[in-house]
This record gives C-alpha cells, sequence and structure tokens, in this order.
DNA sequence: CTAAACTCGTAGCACTCGCTACAGGAGACT
DNA sequence: AGTCTCCTGTAGCGAGTGCTACGAGTTTAG
C-alpha cells in the first residue's frame, strides 16, 4: 500500500472523530486539514475534493454508530412500537450518542438546502435507519411495519431537534412519557 | 414615519416571504439585499446588522406560522396525546407548511452550530409550541402534560427532518400510522 | 543510470462573506 | 443663504472559501 492510501485511511478517521466533536461548522477544507495534520493542498491530493472527504468521514461515521446502536439494541427480540419507541429513545438521547444526532441534525439541513454530498448521504443512512427499526418490530403488533417504522424514526429525530431548540430539561419529561405510554 | 421606518417594515414583510421560499442558503447579505430591492449598503442602513435583519425576519414567520396554525387547530377541544399527534401531524405534513418545516430545521442546525440569531430564536419559538401543545392536551388523559407536549412536538419535528431525509412517501406512510395508533 | 511515477510545499487565483469609509444630493430648519 | 440631518450610491477592505499551477524532491521501475 502507498503513502497515499495510508493517509487516505488514517486522516478519514482522524475526520470522523473532528465532525463528531465540531460538527459541520468546523468543516472549511483548511479546517479539515488543520485537524488531520496535514496542509490543505495535501488533503486535496488524498482526495479528489471537498465533497469526497465529507462523504467518506461521514460513511465511517455512520458504521460506527451502526456498531453501537447492535450493541444498545440487539435485534434477536422483536418489540411493539411503543416499546421499541421507548427504548430507543432513551438510547438516543444518552449523551453518548448526543454528538452523533446534532451531527445528524445538521447533515438533514444541508440536505434541505441541496448541499453535496448530504442529500444522498442522508437518504442511505435514514432508509438504513428505517429498516433497523422494520427489523426490531414484532409484525403481530402493528399493520403497517413500514409506516410504524418512519413514524418511530420521526420521533427519535425529533427528539434530537428539539434537544438542541429547547434544551435538555423537556427532553427528559418527553422520553419519561414515551416510556409511560409503552407500560400503559 | 420616516423613510427608513417605511422600508424596515416593508423589507422584513419582503425577506420573510423570500426565506420561506428559498430557506437560509440563500440568505447573505447581498443576496438578502436583492431580494428586497434595496442594496446590500442600504440593508445595512436600514438595519443595524444581518443578525438583526435575519432575526426580524424569522419573527415575522414564527407569528405568521402561528396564526395559520391556530385557524388549523383552534384551541377549544382538549386532546388526547394520541389524538392530538395524529392531527397536528396531517398538518404539518400539509405542503402549505412544509416550507415553514424545512426552514424550522435549518434553524436548528444553524442554533446547533451557535449561530446568532438563531440560538435565541429556536428556543423562543420551541417553548412557544410546548405552551401552544399543552393548552391543547386534555389534562385528564396525560399525567404529565409537559413532558407529553414534549414528546409530541419531537415527534412532529421528526417528520419534518424525515421528510427531508427520505422523501415525503415515508411520511405518508408514519401519518397514517399515527392516525390509526390513534384511532385503535 | 535514467526516466517515469509518486509525494508534497509555495504561492496564488477567482470568488463570496459581512461590513464600512467617503462623498454627494435632497429636504428641513434657523 | 447657510447649515444640518436624512438618505443613498460607489468603491473597497480584510478575511475566508474551494481549488489549482508550478516546481522540486524522493522513490521506483526498466
Amino acid at each position: 500500500m502507498n503513502v497515499r492510501d495510508d493517509q487516505r485511511l488514517r486522516v478519514i478517521e482522524v475526520l470522523a472523530e473532528h465532525l463528531l466533536r465540531t460538527g459541520l461548522s468546523q468543516a472549511s477544507l483548511r479546517q479539515l486539514a488543520a485537524a488531520a495534520g496535514v496542509s490543505d493542498r495535501m488533503l486535496l491530493y488524498y482526495f479528489t475534493d471537498k465533497t469526497e472527504v465529507l462523504a467518506l468521514a461521514m460513511g465511517r461515521l455512520a458504521v460506527a454508530l451502526a456498531d453501537r446502536l447492535a450493541t444498545a439494541l440487539p435485534g434477536d427480540e422483536r418489540l411493539s412500537p411503543a416499546a421499541l419507541t421507548a427504548k430507543a429513545a432513551r438510547v438516543v438521547v444518552d449523551d453518548d450518542y448526543r454528538p452523533f444526532m446534532r451531527l445528524w441534525i445538521e447533515s438533514a439541513a444541508a440536505a434541505a438546502r441541496g448541499e453535496a454530498p448530504f442529500v444522498d448521504l442522508v437518504r442511505q443512512i435514514g432508509d438504513g435507519f428505517l429498516a433497523w427499526l422494520m427489523a426490531r418490530l414484532d409484525p403481530a403488533s402493528v399493520a403497517d411495519p413500514a409506516g410504524a417504522a418512519a413514524a418511530i424514526l420521526a420521533q427519535l429525530d425529533g427528539l434530537a431537534l428539539l434537544e438542541v431548540c429547547v434544551g435538555p430539561a423537556p427532553i427528559r419529561g418527553a422520553v419519561e412519557a414515551l416510556e409511560a405510554a409503552a407500560r400503559g
């Protein structure tokens, strides 16, 4: 493996962590290059353009998040929509997951304004989560698994979005309300 | 009233409509000035800086949205959380409201990265919607109205966010699932 | 040994960003 | 008439953006 391919792997790893920590506001070419410890010139030598850098780093984060979720909510039990919502909500508002959710919201906004590579990126990741949720829904307890999964994913994304809007306090109340609804 | 105050009113009105139509990506000083039919120089004569322009235009949109919602969902009946969620979800995914929701998501992302004036703005608007929902919840049907309202607002915001991620089709399914849950 | 391919630094391009210095014209007040 | 405040255009500043032209050093292959 040549130097360039080595650097590609190393830089993406570092930048994924950087994006998770600082969000998309610190993601100009020069800022990314500084975070990776290289010059902006070299970043565009390792990668074709900024779009590719972002796409690769975000993709790296997507698999990291999928790994975490797989252990937090293993797919060996099928739940009702309310139970799955409550369980996933508890996970999503955890401190360890907050950077992911914050970045997810920034990505969605970037997609809303048509920025590459976020339009395709959030579509793929969103579809992945829909499938992930659907695989954890008890088929007997829900008539339309796709619709139910979309409603649950919306609930989870909304919790993350609301947290950046009005702060963590109302979110804790919301999670407890969802857990109460799942019990009752 | 002098020319300057006249222009302040007129420009904000035009820019609110511009933001609603184009989102925050077309919101540089020069783009805003062009949309308002004035020079960027004059925009900074009418207002102190870009932050004030955005804050006023967004505030204008907030009251416009509140007006619309007040007629779409008048506050004369108290609903269960599931019923309120289903009714509001149907409204929120309507074509007329989509520009508002898209802008709302972009604002939340701007707040997430600490941009003025969005941090304070989304907090005020978010708190307003929480109160708005709480006033429409049947106190007898819910133990913790604040938590329930936060959960509902998260559900609604999430529908809007998911729409820009994976498109309108799964959202329709989600709304129908929410309506089915409210019936059953 | 020579030439090609790979690696990387310097410098800078053309552009947009928010914002401002300066000057001039129009109308009002003394 | 003279001054003064209000209004507005021109022109540009300094910083930041993504990206590139050019050349030099190093490694590798024939």
